[in-house]
DNA sequence: ATAGGGTTAG
């Protein structure tokens, strides 16, 4: 050990630093503590403000990018950004980052235009946030491209970051071969971030199978990520089986299973009825002590409601500690569907009464389909009303589209076809076809037409509108016009897509089609369907 | 002093 150098020790003290007192301060050390949440923010807060220390350029960073944080709050952050005279770099970087993760991105772009006038001009830290704002957006790869450019004047494409949020851009966006020219620019690099975006870009354009030939041939080690964005990919296309396989495939290749993969297998569970692999999934959950999110929770509510395990839905939902909204709302719309209308309605009005909730667009869409299979016609136009003036929420398609089925249902075709001629909003195949079927219903052969005749005009692919106004003529007894509905649809050829289900039994899932005979049981089960005597208790 | 990328419900 060498004795203490005695210059030093001669030299005189530093002068007392600011920086030193204020990164000392126990307001702002507490800040900067993961644990810390908004709540704490607000206790010491006022304290913050007695030291008179936000004056100090350093310490209303430090606070900035508290707020900034995902446990922060956004809206502080931007009233205290709005209040620096001068924001710095570090500053701009934050407030932008921060928005482009919100469900408003368009803050984060107009936040970097108003940078672009500034005196701070953007550098490479700034450029990802901006690009994930555009990818947030989803649709706006026209003025990303801009940037694009501005981004390779500057000679910034190299930058490994900048260019896997491009590439994150244009996949989102739809722009695959953007994207795809991009990632090829790079690809020697073999990064594993760039190789999800894609095969993400692609899973979500429904080239699922582009996503399987990148994700086979990777020159790169796969992660956790990846193989979750292979799932979920699978699942939102409707491969279900494919995506339990790769799952399967992940636990033999020991790479762990996040929250992510649970929520697919989970969404996979619920499309196919899969009660057993869904409970699986849930014990999975609980034994491995899964964080229980809210995305989490809802899922597994989801799972339970869609495979008709409704009992099971409502524990998770009674047992859960911290309940989203969305786990109410998937409860709502799970009792809504499973013949519980009464229960989600009461639900619906506690959540009403709830202090620290209130419902939002998608509960609604939950009471007003209990309303339509309740018949109470009523109680939906309450809400509906209700939903619009104390709730202050523009109804969407969505909720014009029960609305129509509530009065529809109930023999209302006249006040459900002037619903939709005076909505402010452009009707669909959707809502006109709703209506069709409700007039199937009453046998109401006028407003048919007219509902079909929009059906076809809208939807023109779409064969459901010619075998539902086949269907209205069947109904009343006009089989010759129902004959020469089916014969219109042959013409153009728009053969009705069949449809599918599955079932699962005894931990197998069948997939059945409508009219198919594939299945190797297909005797025996059509044999048992036309047994009057068999009911589905055995 | 400090900072940037990719996954999820209805």
């Amino acid at each position: 050990m060498l004795p203490r150098c005695s210059a030093l020790s001669q030299s005189p003290p530093p002068p007392p630093s600011i920086s030193k007192f204020l990164s000392d301060h126990p307001c702002l050390t507490m800040l900067q503590n993961p644990s810390t949440t908004i709540n704490h923010f607000h206790q010491i807060y006022p304290h913050i403000i007695k030291t008179g220390i936000t004056h100090n350029p350093i310490a209303s960073t430090r606070v900035l990018s508290f707020c900034a944080s995902p446990s922060g709050n956004i809206n502080y952050a931007y009233k205290l950004f709005t209040r620096m005279p001068n924001p710095n770099l570090y500053s701009w970087n934050t407030i932008i980052r921060a928005f482009s993760r919100t469900s408003t991105p368009q803050f984060a772009i107009s936040l970097f235009v108003d940078m672009l006038y500034s005196e701070i001009q953007p550098q490479h830290l700034t450029y990802p946030s901006v690009f994930k704002a555009y990818a947030q957006l989803g649709d706006d790869a026209y003025h990303g491209s801009q940037l694009h450019g501005r981004v390779l004047k500057l000679g910034l494409q190299k930058d490994q970051f900048i260019h896997n949020t491009i590439i994150h851009m244009y996949a989102n966006s739809g722009l695959l071969s953007e994207a795809k020219r991009v990632f090829d620019e790079r690809i020697e690099l073999g990064d594993v971030v760039a190789f999800n975006s894609m095969i993400m870009g692609y899973a979500k354009c429904g080239e699922i199978d582009e996503s399987r030939k990148l994700f086979d041939n990777m020159s790169t080690t796969r992660t956790s990520v990846t193989w979750n964005s292979m799932i979920s990919g699978y699942v939102r296309n409707v491969k279900l089986i494919e995506a339990l396989e790769l799952f399967y495939n992940m636990q033999e290749e020991r790479i762990e299973p996040s929250e992510f993969t649970m929520v697919s297998l989970l969404n996979a569970c619920a499309h196919l009825g899969a009660l057993q692999h869904g409970k699986w999934v849930h014990d999975y959950i609980k034994r491995n002590h899964f964080e229980l999110n809210v995305i989490v929770v809802t899922a597994i509510i989801d799972m339970y409601c869609k495979c008709g395990s409704i009992e099971n839905a409502i524990e998770v939902f009674e047992k859960c500690p911290r309940r989203g909204l969305s786990c109410w709302n998937s409860i709502i719309i799970g009792l809504a569907m499973n013949g519980r209308e009464r229960e989600a309605i009461e639900l619906f009005s506690k959540l009403e009464s709830s202090k620290l909730l209130k419902p939002d667009s998608v509960s609604f869409i939950g009471v007003l389909t209990a309303c339509k299979h309740l018949g109470a016609v009523d109680k939906g136009k309450d809400y509906f009303e209700s939903m619009m003036n104390n709730y202050k929420i523009e109804p969407s398609i969505k909720h014009y589209t029960c609305m129509v089925d509530v009065l529809g249902q109930a023999g209302l075709l006249e006040e459900a076809e002037e619903l939709i001629n005076g909505m402010p909003i452009e009707p669909d195949a959707i809502i006109w076809g709703s209506l069709l079927s409700s007039c199937r219903k009453h046998g109401n052969v006028q407003i048919a037409k007219r509902a079909a005749q929009r059906v076809y005009e809208l939807n023109p692919n779409d064969a459901s509108g010619y075998v539902l106004m086949s269907n209205v003529h069947a109904a009343s007894n006009k089989f010759e016009e129902a004959m020469e509905q089916r014969l219109l649809m042959k013409e153009n050829s728009t053969e009705k897509e069949p449809g599918c289900s599955s079932i699962e039994l005894y931990g197998e899932v069948h997939e059945f089609l409508a009219g198919g005979r594939l299945h190797h049981k297909t005797q025996e089960i059509y044999h048992l369907l036309s047994d009057s005597s068999f009911t589905f208790e055995d």
